[in-house]
DNA sequence: TATGAATGAGCCTTCATTCAT
DNA sequence: AATGAATGAAGGCTCATTCAT
């Protein structure tokens, strides 16, 4: 079966076969996130997501080693949609340092929102996400954040951000991000996301910007804290 | 039944048993945090936990009403630690807020490597928790974070602390801390606790004190920021 | 999935997964009812159910959602059986109310023997079948004994049988057929099923037989009460 | 230790001990039926008996031999309480072997009743009562049906009842009035107990009496069957 | 005698995984 | 490529029974 074609030709079976894969991955890992968004990662048996999909139980290893090679999949996934949407965001946002970091912020708060679960996920025993998974997640949570690291440089350089540890700034911005998700029942009832992003904003950049410098920043902070 | 003592005194067989049934708690609550600390919360049957008690299954059901109610008193019994440990901490700080907060962060951070997978488990599935159990944890955080609040709150009458929102900023440090245990696969080559601690009282002080106050704060931030 | 036939035939795919539930729930219903008459409803284990159908624990709950439906099941299979048995004897017996009475009778003890310790299970705690499942029941034993209610009903019309409570009658002749299941190891030794019917088939007509048409139906009786 | 009297002599501790051992039995057994009748023999445990009696599980252990053993004493006491109401009732009841008949039975439905639950135990698996206790089951429900033979053969020699099989209409009007609590959930909402002995009475003896004697027992039936 | 803490075999049930079709 | 029936290990839990006190 399939072609004999020159291996210097890109066989257009195995294209297409590429294709058909990389469709029946998207099915899979959307219905896992659908499922875990819904019913909580509780709910995630193999056969629940293969009901979610609309396949049988026995397709999803085809295309996944087992049940912590898809649930992991699903977190890069989550992951990859943040290294997409943040620059995304920073392209919408004012070319001030300081004005993206706070779209970057916003944008990272609203992903996490849409995963809540999986988002969570990340926290799993490293156990079960394996050696392989948790330098995967490390590296793409280190590509993810670096958006955030250069816009730090940045303000430090333009003298509008203070000096501070770019690499534990990122990562607080991030986890600050993941409470979102990891405290949600903490404040469903008392916060809405915007609230918990302008609040989290204000907080954030009260210890970056250069004092200074702050009252360039005070729409930014608005209606949080026109104080400022 | 046991002895017939004077009706003033307290059944010392009911004291007795009150102390075993104590000590048994006990044990099987530290069996289960050491199991999960050393083999990760997957692990933690209720085979496992029997065995590292040395004790048998059936045993742990006089003592706990099932699997769900001994990981909830793991939980509860990891935030009862807080919130003894953290007023401890402070009585050994300097009476000044500022100073006292960043004692009873470290103490939070201290008490979380120790726990570092039970701490975790606060953020497990709310449906695993049940109702009653999300509810224990939400009032015990709260009451264990009301030393952070009454400092702040302290610190900004003094006005040696901006005016923040008490509520969220006690959150943010709750969480940085927590931020230890969650992402300690992703610190463990690069940060010691000490330097984690360091850091992060650096940045969350940079953001609270008053910028003309900040020379009194030097000392508590070196080596980290010696610049501060 | 599957075959894409004309809409107005039924879906063969459809049909054959019916057929071969069907099967496997026999193979299964077969084996706990051949186990329960072996050993006793006793040693009837999940485990031992599978054992005994040759399959392994898990395959019974895709056919049957627990224990207790699974014994429910049994219990409605037997009844299903009295269903089908007691018309099939009524229609080779004669016309005569009395003698498709006897027929009737005849049968219920002989479907009981071959199913001595399921039909003892109706007997079983009422709370472990179910609300559901007692109704069922229930229904079944009422659908059950129509037949008998029914032939009551013509041989009175008929002024073969006397004006007796036909509901409560038909009650007795059932609750004396599964006599033989309840009390078999109190006659094992001293009577065989035949001996058995025939002995109350004597009793029960000599009750319900107008008197002067007793002669009638002694060859019924032959040779248990000749002097009838 | 104890006494060391001559053998010939009653020794006083013995019997003093033999007595303690009689209350404690009966404490457990009642517990045991009373538990039994109050919440179903499924919630029949063994803590369950100790904490209704009042005693702790170990001891139960000195009484009796275990669960089966337990269950079997209550059995036997209950057969017991049939063997010692039934001449009871006979005595207060006329002479007429026919109207004693119908006072035994009227008994036995009303002992039944009392004991719903352990005298459905009877239809127990053989194999947990075990030879023995099957044994002596089939031996009490021999004699405890004693009377009723009698009864009958005193009826049919007075000429006042028919000539019938005086083992099976024993046996009969035993699994008539057990009857009562087999099917109780049949009839629970139907018939009361009265009604149903009435009626059961009514078509016994219609079966049983002599046509030209008939007369004779109508008071015996009415209000159920005046026409008799 | 009496207690009740402790045991552990055994039960029901779930679910990731495999494999014949 | 796709199905889904079948597997069986593993988990949570119960409860009859034992034994040190």
């Amino acid at each position: 079966m399939g072609s004999t074609r020159r291996a210097t030709e890109v066989d257009p079976d195995a294209a297409a076969r590429a294709v058909r894969v990389e469709q029946r991955s998207r099915q899979l890992l959307d219905a896992a996130a659908r499922l875990m968004e819904r019913e909580g990662s509780q709910a995630v048996s193999m056969q629940a997501v293969a009901d979610e999909a609309g396949v049988s139980v026995g397709l999803i290893y085809r295309y996944f080693g087992g049940k912590d090679e898809l649930l992991l999949a699903v977190i890069v996934d989550v992951l990859d949609t943040f290294a997409s949407r943040i620059p995304a965001a920073l392209e919408a946002a004012e070319a001030d340092p300081v004005h993206r970091l706070a779209a970057a912020f916003r944008a990272y708060c609203e992903v996490i929102d849409e995963h809540r679960h999986a988002a969570v996920l990340t926290y799993r025993e490293s156990k079960s996400l394996g050696v392989e998974g948790r330098e995967k997640i490390k590296d793409l949570e280190i590509k993810t954040s670096e958006p955030l690291r250069t816009l730090l440089r940045q303000g430090i350089d333009a003298g509008t951000v203070v000096d501070v540890d770019v690499d534990l700034v990122a990562y607080n911005m991030l986890l600050l991000a993941h409470g979102w998700a990891l405290k949600h029942w903490h404040f469903e009832r008392s916060l809405g996301l915007d609230q918990y992003v302008r609040e989290q904003t204000a907080l954030i950049l009260r210890g970056l910007v250069e004092p200074r410098r702050s009252r360039d920043y005070r729409s930014l902070l608005d209606p949080v804290a026109p104080e400022f």
